[in-house]
DNA sequence: GCTCTTAGCTAAAGCGATAAAGCTATGGGC
DNA sequence: GCCCATAGCTTTATCGCTTTAGCTAAGAGC
């Protein structure tokens, strides 16, 4: 295919002056840009990015690390870092370490190979030793709650600790005492954040209540088996919070399975708002935590690293905030159904893949 | 950062020598790979892959084109070519068009300009003027249902038929006639696809029925929307079947809302199989499009491509099937045999997964 | 009328790898 | 003992661009 050259012989001028036409990176006359310009038509010359990366030292793009794109938490956020990047017209270069340390330092390595100007770590696989190793190479970083902004570092940190008072005192308020905590996998930095966000509401709120935990997955099912733990428990919470959507959704599928009405046998409240969320049945009262601004200014402090490399990283705070849906009512007695659950609960068993 | 000029000094070689080291495309002694490599670990060197590019020609990286990444079709697909590529030490550069036919064309101009391997499409914005232009540049490519393989080009044909064919022999089995569908925007070519296939089973099946035809867009709301116009209607369709699962959804929890039954009063069919369809209430049935299996044969085919530039590209066939859960039952009034025969075929489905 | 800017271009040195071609011991064949 | 293969390196051209420094002509200043 046609080079810089090909354009600068069809043109009759230097290759400088066709960079600095594409480029715009230096005054050319009308006249000589025109015959540049048709030149370039006439060769069908697409300039070499990596001709152009290697003389310029920049490359133009991102690396984007998340750890589970078929987790519905991360399309909606991907969404928007792509549109960021594109906007900005850097390339994105995805990938995906299914919680996998090696293939994330694998990636991390390619990155560098690349000379990605930046990326955006949205897992915490990726700990502060590769984290060390990219700034060192002068890469960007901007991660998520994963540690203090540093030189060519910046965090972005999650508010949890206010959605998760918000959803705790609604819950409060509507006369709930019995709160269940279904979390995530202990060992992801963000189950252990939304666990302690938690913990912390119920200390302020119920100082006296017992802290009823099930350990989930943050998929489905994990909500499904918390749920039939909580139904085969002596006493059943009230209210059920989950450290995110998906598991809350399995929460109400298996409780509802059981012959329990949501909400008015069990308040459910989930985390992320996730689309399904609103579509749910009851609509899913939970804790928003807003990607596609999370995702846009993830791309906004990138880029502010990128821009100026002299700066240290900026640390920026991501609201979380509660949505109040259908999932949540006013606590009743629990102890009235628990006749009827039982029974259910049998013929749900059987139901059950 | 060093380069392998560095290396090179560092270990007492020449720069073909750390190459040649580095790639295994020599025989090296092993005294001097053993010196090679201890200063590429003192040194920290990692090969500029922009240099690598620009000197090999080669780039060992996918472009992957899609529509929506937030449709809930695309993650695991995504999820399975980004794995495929990962295995073989591609980088997959993500776009989502968002079914802008500019974007799109600005996407396949940046993967020219990159000297992508191959790109993956997995939308119809992309049409064969742009297919062309990377084909014409040696740009491998996949698509999905875009037309014919040719030259540097492989097509992944979806047997919509087959699935569409075994859900409305099921619903004709367990009684029905009458039978609607909820179809997708229709400048979008799967989903004129499978209006087509519903259309010609329709035939086959039920030669006289009225065909219920609802205009939807491929999201929850169209199915919403659509069962609203079914129950405004004075005859209610005895079942459904969407285009995609998510208009499924919406057409039942729509019709719930309505004090409906599913599927004492409608049965429900989705299409794609996405991860909430198991998890609806009730589990939905549906005709699975295997996405993990299109994404791992797109790239398997790709490749094919890339490796044998000269041969041809390849026709792949995906099959779709239906998937029985509980969205689905006799229709009222059926015959009893129907029923039971249902019941068996149901258990023996499930089972068979 | 001469020098000095300045506008607008060109020349050419890299960027960091790959890969074709070339060089030099070493050892086998006879 | 000589020639020739071969193993194992090195030399160096090249990929296609950016970018610094430099060149030239035209207009400004006095």
């Amino acid at each position: 295919m046609s080079s810089i050259k090909d354009v600068a012989r069809e043109a009759g001028v230097s290759t400088a002056t066709v960079s600095h036409v594409v480029n715009n990176t230096r005054f050319v006359s009308d006249e000589v840009r025109a015959r540049v310009l048709g030149a370039v038509a006439r060769c069908g010359y697409y300039p070499n990015a990596h001709a152009r990366s290697l003389a310029s030292g920049r490359s133009r793009t991102l690396g984007l690390v998340v750890s589970d794109i078929s987790n519905p938490f991360f399309p909606e956020l991907i969404k928007s870092i792509e549109a960021a990047a594109f906007e900005r017209g850097y390339d994105l270069v995805l990938s995906n370490t299914n919680y996998d340390p090696d293939r994330t330092s694998h990636y991390v390595r390619r990155f560098i190979e690349r000379k990605v100007a930046g990326v955006v770590v949205m897992t915490s696989e990726l700990d502060r030793a590769l984290l060390g190793e990219l700034a060192s190479r002068a890469v960007s970083v901007v991660f998520l709650d994963l540690g203090k902004p540093g030189v060519h570092m910046s965090n972005l940190s999650v508010n949890y600790e206010a959605g998760i008072e918000e959803a705790i005192g609604h819950l409060v308020a509507l006369g709930h005492k019995e709160i269940a905590f279904v979390s995530g996998p202990e060992h992801l930095r963000s189950a252990a954040r939304r666990l302690e966000a938690f913990r912390h509401s119920m200390r302020r709120h119920l100082p006296r209540a017992r802290v009823r935990l099930y350990r989930g997955d943050f998929k489905l099912d994990g909500g499904r088996r918390a749920a039939t733990e909580m139904l085969a428990a002596s006493a059943r919470p009230t209210a059920v919070l989950a450290a995110n959507d998906l598991m809350a959704l399995g929460v109400m599928a298996e409780l509802r399975a059981a012959g329990l009405q949501i909400p008015r046998d069990v308040s459910v409240i989930g985390f992320d708002d996730i689309a399904f969320a609103a579509s749910a049945e009851p609509p899913l009262t939970t804790v928003c935590l807003p990607r596609v601004e999370l995702g846009r200014r993830a791309v906004d402090a990138l880029m502010a690293n990128i821009e100026h490399p002299e700066r240290r990283g900026v640390q920026v705070n991501i609201p979380t905030y509660l949505i109040t849906r259908a999932s949540t009512a006013p606590a009743a007695g629990a102890a009235k159904h628990a006749r009827t659950a039982a029974k259910a609960a049998k013929r749900g068993k059987e139901r059950a893949r």
